[in-house]
DNA sequence: AATTATCATAATGTATACAATAAGGTCAAC
DNA sequence: GTTGACCTTATTGTATACATTATGATAATT
């Protein structure tokens, strides 16, 4: 695997924890690679805004506040919101059908979901993400493609709890259906408030989950 | 100055035209550095959208389509008027105070501006853009910030000749007065939407001159 | 003449040595 | 005991040599 991926990964998974130095000789040792790719990873993590520059000296891997998370969660609702509004506008019919079929395996991931494995869950993470990707190429907006896969990727180190629990689970698939539904009607007002209120959903589930003492372990995706 | 500095402003002057290749040693000994900054240089350029892969072997320049600066103006306008909207909500009495001196400093600008003269259109163009960044950082979303600092970025190798049209200007001295009216008013709304109008205003008109064969020349900047 | 395989070349990918510099600790002076 | 200067050391910044690979040209074969 490439140096980003990896230390990307290891940030989301938990594996480096938030404050956590990172200096370029060490991951190019436990790399077994020299400094010179893992320098091109960090610039790109620094971009990201998943790592910060420490006093001058190497990088940090980044601490979010419930503040930070709820602005990254509003600029989500904010892009994802605009894309939906424009799949419902531009969409062709292969485009809705795709959609249909993604959030019909949805479905199916959930129906198949077992608690206590881990394989099953990374699956309907993993197809969910493949839904909401089908809507913003319907958009044929690269650009806002390009700032939305930024603005998803912080979200991810939060809400792993989230894909554990079935009942969050049915309910995004009924607000995925609405949104299936004003997109299909071309409809884009509504497409556009169904996806905001989606991802608002998302954002209060986790800052709820923050902010509930007892279940701190939840906090982090221990693998 | 530093390469990705360098280079970012070459692409905006058009002193490096759409299309034109980039390699690393070419770049190297012009700039009289190694390879190993402009690597780093060359990889923040392409996460800017700025340069494009080409036949991976090196890069070009890239070349943005009418729909493409649609698009980024677009979002340019869905962002800043979000930060429009956020900023009349959170904004403090000094920062509200900054605003109108921002403003004010682009009254004057605009009333010293000599068609001919390329200082005097550098200075609107800054003061422009130092009150736009009042707006931004009154809505205290760090995140925000870096979205709309990258989707600013295309839009200034196109507006350039924007700046030599008095009649322009002072139209959109108008809409900053009402944004910041609505700022100082706490109207969120009313603020989002005149932000919104704003960038749109400049939208059209770059796609416009775009449109217009007879000034072809007024696309990029000669300087 | 066209097509394909091979090879030379130019460009990037990677490793490593050396330079520059900031952080932190030690020692001395007050 | 506290403060400040200096020095050590850890870490990043830069240059450069070498490895790898994709491209385009050339030549051979059909």
């Amino acid at each position: 695997m490439n140096p980003y991926e990896f230390i990307k990964d290891a940030i989301i998974l938990g594996d480096f924890s938030p404050g956590e130095r990172l200096t370029e000789e060490a991951l190019a040792s436990t790399l077994k690679v020299s400094r010179t790719p893992i320098r091109e990873a960090i610039k790109q993590l620094e971009t990201d805004g998943l790592i910060t520059p420490y006093k001058r000296r190497g990088y940090i891997v980044r601490e979010f506040s419930l503040e930070d998370i709820r602005q990254i969660y509003n600029l989500r609702a904010l892009l994802e919101s605009f894309g939906a509004s424009e799949a419902a506008l531009y969409r062709t019919s292969e485009e809705l059908e795709r959609m249909y079929n993604k959030n019909a395996a949805y479905e199916i991931a959930i129906s198949k979901l077992k608690r206590s494995d881990i394989l099953t869950i990374r699956n309907v993470q993993q197809v969910n993400q493949e839904f909401h990707e089908e809507i913003f190429k319907a958009t044929k907006n690269e650009h806002l493609r390009t700032h939305i896969s930024k603005v998803v990727v912080v979200p991810l180190i939060f809400r792993s709890f989230y894909w554990y629990s079935e009942r969050m689970l049915l309910r995004s698939l009924e607000v995925h259906k609405t949104i299936l539904k004003a997109i299909e009607n071309q409809e884009p007002e509504r497409a556009k408030i169904a996806m905001q209120e989606h991802i608002y959903q998302g954002r209060d589930d986790v800052l709820q989950q923050l902010n509930t003492p007892g279940i701190e372990v939840l906090k982090r995706d221990t693998q």
